[in-house]
RNA sequence: GCCGCUUUAGCUCAGCUGGUAGAGCACCUCAUUCGUAAUGAGGGGGUCACAGGUUCGAGUCCUGUAAGCGGCACCA
């Protein structure tokens, strides 16, 4: 006998060998007909699969969200036999459920065709209808590796034989097909449902490595209901509509052409926008305590060699010779600027901690294949700094950074998701000592800094430390990588960097590689994608659109612009001959914050009408109390905390606006 | 870098099985002076990504190259 324990706290008890469903069955015929998996001590079950020990019992339906994984899964499965039916000789290797739906990959000569989805599709459904019992079998593991030998599953027979021994192997079989998996399954290929659409096609290597075969993938996603699926297509439709790509060609910000693969030309609007976000950072630094610097681009290749990066990274590095025959390298990254920095003249524990900032142009030679818009680039300017420190000011610099972080993150109107800590790597500088101390210090500075959960990744640490990254999510949900600190233990060590304590002596100091945006240029690409272009009043490139309705107007609404341009605003007029619908709908469609209308009432009454992006009123306000208050309002959020901080009104109008524009 | 797809006017895209390129928007000109999301008329603009090939003839078929896109790998 076993004892069940129900979500309810009731406890029964069934003979050995009951399956979930004869449970279901036993408390109700529609709970059995509902019932898609069970979940025994926390681990999702087939139904028909005999109950070998007691627990905590919960009986699953389809519309249950853990029931939607395993969906997926079957999907997946669904679409290999899919094309295993209408594509003979192709081999089946792995097939997981992922985010939002799943994917196969496939060992194929000929390449999959787009037309060839919408025939896996049909057939995907035709499965569905032949409601095929899903079951699980335990296999004889040499058996198994046999039999997928035997018809030609070279992948499948390599994945059992990489099974550990004595790991139980299990196969699922539906209807004719058959396919090792751990499991678990919907009862029948009915229980998916058809709720599902196979997205793309792609290249993957087997196992993730680049040096093994390339199979074919296809994407595809999978949803418990109709609705549901409708959904997430409207959110990528969405997320297509905000592309940063688009938006920067339509509101003419930037562009990159071939000869410059990887690099950005900056229009003049998205220079703006990119001025305005760092000297939002410069401002936030500066009150925060550090120091910005400026290091060379270029620098000699022995010192790229002393810091170990021309070593290690030398095939990404950008170099060149000169006539006099020194080999230099363009900078792939700040730090070994900022030591030497750091290093000039002599450095007291009273200059401690350091925190030294630029705005760093990088270079790095990035695979092509790797480049994406603006997100991922060959030239990139992070917003780079290292906190000079001794080891016992680590937690305090960490948790200072992880609040400005937070903060920043908060101006921009996204939010930080998630906080994650990359453990030691197998290959890696320093004691385990060192490791678990660095290790602990960053988690604890991190928890107290955001009370949340800090998510830890074995082994994905740089070999010089361990590190913390940062993921926000943004106005539709989707989350990036943008922050990190990173601890460096080896960097001063091989650059030689110290600092005099107390007693007279020399200690080296702890480094903290730490960045909020990552790259502005990323950084800048997530903004827009997080406003789809419609930007707050303090980054809008131009903030306000001075529009006539006659001629008459003219000369008034060049002296409206001229006082709101005297304010800090960023001012564009449109004296067009055209009429205001015409100028009011365009200026809209290009997302400008404000449009203030002037006609020839407001030239004799000296007072504008404003119309802000998203709403149709207008509210018509004298000259000079629109200029006030658009001033103020087009201040950048720590401004405008800044002045309440001091006692300030608010009304007074601009603060530290002007040098963004 | 690897796999697949794409590349036609400034932008978004048509162009069937090869017969010498088209729309909308944008731009320019003229007229229109108008009160909150498109005034009308006219005009200019393309080596069809690039380089070869097949053909009487190539935007269209073939090969190669490049870039872009979707993934994979990479991301110090």
């Amino acid at each position: 006998m076993i004892d069940l324990i129900f979500p309810d706290g009731s406890k029964r008890q069934f003979d050995d060998g009951v399956t979930g469903r004869d449970v279901a069955a036993s408390i109700a015929k529609s709970l059995e007909k509902k019932a898609v998996l069970v979940k025994l001590d926390g681990e999702l079950r087939d139904l028909d699969r005999p109950l070998d020990k007691g627990g905590a019992f919960e009986i699953l339906t389809r519309e249950s969200p853990e029931a939607l994984e395993t969906i997926r899964h079957d999907a997946s499965h669904i679409m290999a036999e899919a094309v295993q039916e209408l594509f003979p000789g192709t081999q089946v290797t792995i097939g997981p459920a992922i985010d939002d739906g799943f994917y196969y990959d496939f060992a194929r000569e000929t390449p999959f065709s787009l037309d060839d989805l919408a025939t896996i599709e049909q057939r995907m459904k035709e499965i569905v209808d032949r409601d095929e019992k899903i079951e699980r079998e335990v296999w004889d593991r040499s058996e198994a590796i046999e039999h997928f030998k035997s018809i030609g599953e070279a992948y499948k027979a390599e994945i059992i034989s990489d099974l550990p021994e004595g790991e139980t192997i299990t196969v699922y079989r539906q209807g004719n097909w058959k396919d090792l998996c751990l499991g678990p399954h919907l009862p029948s290929t009915k229980s998916v449902g058809k709720a599902f659409k196979l997205m793309k096609l792609a290249g993957a290597y087997w196992r993730g490595d680049h040096r093994n075969a390339q199979l074919q993938r296809i994407y595809g996603t999978a949803w418990a209901s109709e609705a549901d699926l409708e959904a997430h297509l409207k959110r990528l439709e969405e997320a297509e509509r905000r592309d940063h790509r688009k938006i920067g060609r339509a509101m003419d910000l930037f562009h990159l052409q071939e000869e410059a693969k990887g690099m950005i030309f900056w229009h003049p609007k998205g220079w703006t926008l990119y001025r305005t976000v760092e000297a939002y950072m410069r401002r936030r630094l500066d009150a925060d305590g550090y120091v910005e610097v400026k290091a060379p681009q270029i620098m000699d290749r022995a010192l790229w060699e002393k810091s170990g990066h021309w070593e290690k990274f030398g095939a990404n590095m950008f170099t060149c010779e000169t006539t006099e025959g020194e080999e230099l390298a363009v900078k792939p990254m700040n730090c070994p600027g900022h030591v030497q920095i750091f290093n000039f003249g002599q450095k007291s524990y009273r200059d401690l901690p350091l925190r030294m900032a630029e705005f760093g142009a990088c270079h790095r030679f990035e695979p092509s294949g790797a480049l994406h818009g603006i997100m991922r680039l060959r030239a990139f300017t992070q917003d780079d700094a290292h906190i000079f420190c001794r080891e016992d000011q680590i937690e305090e610099e960490t948790t200072k950074f992880v609040r400005l972080l937070n903060s920043v993150y908060a101006d921009f109107g996204l939010e930080l998701h998630s906080v994650k800590l990359a453990l030691r790597p197998d290959l890696r500088a320093g004691t385990d000592e060192v490791w678990d101390v660095a290790e602990d210090k960053l988690d604890r500075a991190a928890r107290q800094a955001v009370n949340m959960e800090v998510e830890r990744l074995p082994g994905e640490g740089a070999f010089y430390g361990p590190k913390l990254e940062f993921h926000l999510s943004d106005a539709i949900g989707r989350t990036w990588q943008c922050g990190t600190l990173q601890l460096d233990f080896v960097l001063p060590e091989r650059l030689d960097a110290e600092y005099v304590v107390e007693d007279g002596s020399k200690q080296r100091p702890v480094m903290l590689h730490r960045a909020i945006c990552g790259s502005m240029e990323r950084f800048i690409g997530v903004v827009i994608e997080n406003y789809a272009g419609a930007f707050p009043l303090w980054l809008a490139p131009t903030q306000v659109v001075v529009a006539t309705i006659t001629s008459d107007a003219d000369d008034y609404a060049l002296r409206v612009a001229q006082e709101l341009s005297a304010a800090g605003l960023r001012v564009a007029t449109d004296l067009r001959n055209e009429k205001i619908n015409y100028k009011i709908r365009e200026h809209s469609l290009a997302k400008a914050p404000i449009i203030a209308v002037v006609g020839r009432r407001e030239a004799e009454e000296g007072k504008v009408a404003l119309r802000r992006f998203g709403s149709e009123g207008q509210s018509v306000l004298s000259l000079e109390e629109a200029v006030n208050k658009l001033a103020s309002e087009a201040s950048p959020p720590d401004v405008i905390r800044q002045a309440v901080l001091q006692g300030a009104s608010p009304e007074r109008g601009p603060v530290g606006v002007r040098e963004a524009g």
